[in-house]
DNA sequence: TATGAATGAGTTTTCATTCAT
DNA sequence: AATGAATGAAAACTCATTCAT
């Protein structure tokens, strides 16, 4: 029991060790010009090493898509303080927690190149799409307390707003890839998100 | 003199035959899966044929997303109308030029994929930066105006603002690949847009 | 010593099982596309499991064919009846023994498939040789007793007669495999059995 | 269209030129050791040459089945000398065409070996059942021939004995493969097959 | 006895590109 | 201008076997 237990974290281990080196190609290299033995050289493994680990390309890519949201991505709502009304705890979420907002900018040039794979990788596709609708629904939800409170327009839908609000983000980081000099990040974002929560506002 | 006119026109013709059916094949199997041989096969033309008018893949790529541009993204002033303010301008855009924001939605798919390689080929991110940079000039320019004209708030950065408007169209499109039925396209993305706008207004 | 032998009895019965899980994969891919790992799986043992029983795939190979030879062909020469006279004897055989016949054909594709490797596998083929040398005698062994008896002719060959014998029936459950709607098996062996029998006979 | 023409029989060169280098490395090998690296090899070209001629492994291995069916197994209705009764002709093709009988045994273990595969590859087995409708349907005519002509008995069931004759020469010449020295190809064979006559004339 | 992580040469196939015609 | 045969590096993946535990 003892010895299976064992094994099994040596075992967790050596995927990690697979995924970080994975990763560092990752971002040197990009999703679409890694290779297999790419990861296989960066692992310090044999090909058949890491393959019994990861049974494919496609599995070791979601581990590291895993790895990645579990490490990096902080759940939203640990930032949730309840005391806050709607608009403050929208506001304290964009201007206290900027550590968060600054390493996501740092990590978005890999989320990106993954981001583009949901095209064509099914799996990869769904991860994004788990993480996706945790957020929305956590944002929609947000904004509705805040419909409900009176402190934003009854006219506003809570979904399109919060889609709104990741799609600013989502948004602005991709022009990042594409334009480095034009855009600012995180401030360029905040400030737009600002700029919604005032325009949602009872007057 | 005639002569050489006339050889010229048979070889635009020729690009842009292979041009069109290398788009073909590109909505449907992605820019990664796409190889030279199948855009080859879709051009009718041959090896050599193909090769003649493009040098390599990425110059093919290239003529790809150049004819991309040029046939689908109107260009935005084209839609200005210089009687309105700032304000209705903008909202003149959101609301009365839906069309361009659909065809935008349709074509975003193939676009987020070339996207993708914008990582990857420095030439096809140096024609998503030509792009990008007209764009964002003339939204600043537009908010600009508005913050002259004492519409808009003087606190606000109009590239800050433009960047988050344009980043509020490209985020929604890419949810749209990751969660297509958690997002409406493009009734959010104007709604939140709309809410910007509200939100940088002088009361 | 009684340990020894509880040891070996273990041993055995654990060859044995990966044997018959071994056969079950066989019926199942075909020899060519079974894999070490297949086995393994199928046996329910670990790879050392397997490996401390059979030293290398060859090995085990051997085994499986051994073990069918035991289990599945009846000697022969069970089926003796001494009394018969040789042409009575060997129309028994093939008349009142047809549960053999079929049971041969059934097995058959898989034989056939462990055949083909007697060309590339020394080990295999050894193996084929003992069994068929073994069948080849008894049936010369009997013909010859005939042709003393005048019961057959005297200018008959009768390991030529022997080989032709069994061929017919290894070359019909051949032809099974490649053209299974045209062979009825095993009559039309029985039937040409029968016609050689005629053949051979002193009139 | 000259040129055309040239061009197509230098392809056809080429792929003979494959084909036969194919050959030396499967008669060496075996069907199943035989890599695509070795074919390549043997071919004097490069990796897509061959493939530019045979797309898969699976097309080139059928490319030199239908070379052998054609350059080997010559075609048994020339034998034909349509003055004779169908039992001189069956004795004829048994004892005059004796080189026929030999060749086939020269090429058998090649073809036993490709012939395993008939068990795996469904190409190559229909490929098998091609030739071996044509020629079963062939001798069953013939017997039928002698049946109506009172020349058999009208017993005979014209397909098995027919299915039995061949089986007799494939029987004996896996035997060949297994017992080479127990085997006497293609003595015993015409021995068995003329037994075969014998048991179904009318006497 | 038994485990399963690790090895690494090997497999088939793809694909951007070149070049003689 | 155009053809398509040829190149060869690289891709993802397999698999019999070994060995520390």
């Amino acid at each position: 029991m003892a010895e299976a237990n064992e094994r099994e974290q040596k075992n967790e281990q050596r995927k990690q060790q697979i995924i970080e080196g994975s990763i560092a190609v990752l971002k040197e290299k990009g999703v679409a010009a890694s290779s297999m033995n790419d990861f296989i050289k960066s692992s310090g493994l044999s090909k058949g090493g890491v393959y019994h680990h990861f049974k494919s390309k496609e599995d070791l890519l979601i581990g590291v898509l895993n790895y990645f949201f579990e490490q990096h991505v902080t759940d939203i709502s640990e930032a949730t303080i309840h005391d806050l009304n709607a608009y403050e705890q929208m506001r304290h979420f964009l201007t206290e927690r900027e550590e968060i907002l600054e390493r996501v900018g740092e990590l978005n040039q890999l989320m990106m190149d993954f981001f583009a794979h949901a095209t064509t990788i099914e799996s990869i596709r769904q991860q994004f799409e788990l993480q996706y609708c945790h957020f929305q629904d956590y944002i929609a939800l947000v904004i509705q307390k805040g419909i409900d409170n009176g402190e934003f327009k009854s006219s506003v839908d809570p979904y399109a707003i919060a889609t709104g609000f990741m799609g600013v983000f989502d948004g602005i980081c991709s022009a990042l890839v594409v334009a480095p000099d034009r855009v600012k990040f995180p401030n360029y974002a905040v400030e737009t998100a600002l700029a919604i929560l005032d325009g949602i506002r009872q007057q």
